[in-house]
Order: structure tokens, then C-alpha cells, then sequence
DNA sequence: AAGTCGGGGTG
DNA sequence: CACCCAGACTT
């Protein structure tokens, strides 16, 4: 039953087609520019959304433009290899993605006629699409009354039902879809879940909302009993872990040396220089580890040289400090298996591989210095 | 149900 | 720093 765990105040079809009518003027005048809302290409669409996943508006655009340019097809991407795909992810993270992105693709052409399907259990049959992204495509360019449940969407959903239990987990997806559906028009859908996702964007926002903006107040639950900022629930935040690594450039007349990550590593399918975990604190036992390290993962002898800088970054849970040394190969030989593959790589062709951000960032410093 | 996966922007 | 972002998938 749909409306069983909906608010008493969206239970009547009235009330919910004001609540419709309101959010939809509000949207016609607050509506922002994206480039993903200049078409109705039933593939930039699956592709926007497929980028937008855990990542932001204002990432997401330019690399949707470019990414456009590089496939503007279904059939361009089906086609293309997966380390161009990868590369033109590179920087968006999640890289899995981008993999589950062009085997989608593959699928789309050789069972869909390359047409992106219009129902939600077919699209939820693609890799990377889950219920989410299905009812996203499915309403965004075909006008299918279908719901969609996502950050913005949970939140308003959970404001204006007045939900104060946890939101993650069974019981609460199960509420949030189901005032979702509650709510949906039966035409006009597409516009509507816009329109939704818009107001939890730009006023129904997580903390603080502007609910002096809002055209629903008359609606929402949160609103009447002043529970905006407890509602929703947030979820037990994970416990981020402190973590030291180190990275080596071993040069050899003009090329570096290089080694492709393994599936089931992270960043799998991308490039990057020998790295590993870092545990010793003296100079002389860090040497020892980067020359045992590198010889492990590449089967090259090195002489380590000095430091060339330090990055830190995030991954997930983690909060890594990275340590970045120089070395020359003195023996050895590249050794690759047929999960990761070694190879010295001349400069010039740094820019043609996908690679992480913090490979990146090494790889220019190292272009620009010669 | 809990862990995993990136990276950057914001207060 | 803490929190957040058009989630999906594996265990």
C-alpha cells in the first residue's frame, strides 16, 4: 500500500495536486542550466546520470560536455576501448562507472538496437543503473511516471512526511519510495522529479533550509512541528583512517615506469606509478621499502633519490599522506602477469593513459620540470 | 545491513 | 576539520 507510511497530510489527492502545482511554478522560475537539460537524447541523459552519481553539478558539467564530444553515440561509446573510456573519466572517481558505462553501452547496442530502454526494469538490467537512475531515464526522456530516490528527493520526502526515523535502511527507503510514488503525476513526471530534486538543490537543503523560500511549506510536516533540522535523520558517519603510502617515478633514459591496476584493486583498469603502504619512519628503512616495493610490483632494481613532494588526499574512509620519491632503475626486468601489466612509458604518451589524480599531478610536475 | 568505491567543494 | 554530493554493488 503506497500511502500507508505517507504523511496524514498527503493522503488526499488534492492536497498532493496543489503540492504538484506549487513546486512546479516555483520550478519554472528557479530552474538552473545544465547541460544535460539541453536535450532529450535518451543517452546523454543515462550518461549524465550515470556521472552525477555521489558527485556534483559543478564537476559533473565539463566533463559531460567533453565526454559528449569524445562519444556523442551510443554507439561511439559501445565501440571505443575501455582505457579511452576510463581516460575520459579521469578525475570524476568511481571509476567503476565508468566500466559498468561502456558495458552498458555494449548491451544497449546488442540487445537494445541501441536504443536506451524505456522501462524501469529493463534499464535496471544495465550495469550501474539501479532503481534511482532507472526511474531518472525512464521519466527524464521518456515521460514514465516513474519515482526516483535521491539525496535531494530523500531529504524533501522526508521533510514533508514528516519521517523521524533513519532514512538509510529498509524501513526508511521503504517510506521515502513510497511517499515518492504517493506523489508522483500520472503525466508530466519527468518534470515533476526535476522539479523535486531542484528544491531540495537549491532550498531544501540539508542544513539551514530556506524554507522562507519554499513553495510547500503549506505541506510539510517538518515545517509545522519546526523539525527541519532534524529531520532527516543523519546516518552514523564512518570513521575516517589515517593512511601512508608511497609512490615511486623510476626513470630510465627518458621513460618511466609504470604499472596498470589490477581488478579487484582500486583505480582497476588505470595506470600509475608503483605504489604501496608505507610503515617504516627512518630514511634508511623507507629506502629499503620502496627498493623491496617497486622490485615486488614491477620486478625492476632501483636506487632510490630524493623526495619530489608529498599530496594528500582522500579515498573513501581514508586519509591518505603520500610520499612521492625519485629513483633510477639499476636491473631487473618488467614483469607482468596477466592481472596488471608493467611497461615503461615514454613522457609523451603520459597523456593518452587514464590515470589517477594523484598519478596526474606527479606525471605533470614531472613533464613540466623535463 | 554494512563496506566499498574518488575527489573536490563548502562552512 | 566535518560534512556533503542526481548511488550501485558486493559481501
Amino acid at each position: 500500500m503506497a500511502t500507508d507510511c505517507t504523511a496524514e497530510t498527503l493522503k488526499d489527492p488534492k492536497e498532493r495536486q496543489s503540492l504538484r502545482r506549487r513546486l512546479l511554478a516555483w520550478f519554472g522560475k528557479h530552474k538552473r542550466d545544465m547541460p544535460w537539460r539541453r536535450t532529450r537524447d535518451p543517452y546523454q541523459i543515462w550518461l549524465s546520470e550515470i556521472m552525477l552519481q555521489q558527485t556534483t553539478v559543478a564537476m559533473a558539467g565539463p566533463k559531460f560536455t567533453v565526454f559528449v564530444a569524445a562519444f556523442p553515440t551510443v554507439h561511439d561509446l559501445a565501440a571505443a576501448d575501455e582505457q579511452q573510456v576510463l581516460r575520459m573519466w579521469e578525475g570524476l572517481g568511481y571509476y567503476r562507472r565508468a566500466r559498468g558505462l561502456h558495458a552498458a553501452a555494449k548491451v544497449i547496442v546488442a540487445e537494445h538496437d541501441g536504443q536506451l530502454p524505456r522501462d524501469v526494469k529493463s534499464l535496471m538490467a544495465l550495469p550501474g543503473v539501479g532503481r534511482y537512475t532507472a526511474g531518472a531515464v525512464a521519466s527524464f526522456a521518456y515521460d514514465v511516471s516513474a519515482p526516483i530516490v535521491e539525496t535531494n528527493t530523500q531529504r524533501v520526502l522526508a521533510r514533508l512526511t514528516g519521517y523521524r526515523d533513519e532514512v538509510v535502511g529498509g524501513a526508511g527507503q521503504r517510506h521515502i519510495w513510497n511517499a515518492a510514488e504517493a506523489l508522483l503525476p500520472t503525466t508530466g513526471a519527468g518534470t515533476y522529479n526535476l522539479a523535486l530534486m531542484e528544491l531540495g538543490a537549491l532550498v531544501c537543503k540539508p542544513s539551514d533550509p530556506r524554507c522562507d523560500e519554499c513553495p510547500v511549506t503549506a505541506h510539510c510536516a517538518a515545517f509545522a512541528g519546526g523539525l527541519q533540522n532534524e529531520i532527516p535523520k543523519l546516518a552514523a558517519k564512518v570513521k575516517v583512517t589515517a593512511v601512508r603510502e608511497g609512490t615511486v617515478v623510476v626513470r630510465k633514459s627518458g621513460r618511466v615506469l609504470l604499472r596498470q591496476r589490477a581488478k579487484g584493486e582500486r583505480w582497476e583498469g588505470m595506470w600509475d606509478f608503483p605504489r604501496f603502504a608505507l610503515d617504516g619512519e627512518g630514511p634508511l628503512f623507507v629506502r629499503r621499502e620502496l627498493v623491496d616495493n617497486v622490485r615486488e610490483q614491477t620486478g625492476v632494481d632501483i636506487e632510490p633519490g630524493p623526495l619530489l613532494t608529498t599530496i594528500k588526499h582522500g579515498v573513501t574512509r581514508y586519509r591518505i599522506t603520500l610520499e612521492c620519491y625519485e629513483a633510477r632503475a639499476t636491473g631487473g626486468r618488467v614483469k607482468s602477469t596477466d592481472e596488471s601489466s608493467v611497461r615503461w612509458t615514454p613522457l609523451a604518451e603520459l597523456g593518452d593513459l587514464p590515470l589517477s589524480v594523484t598519478a596526474r599531478k606527479i606525471a605533470t610536475l614531472i613533464t613540466k620540470q623535463g
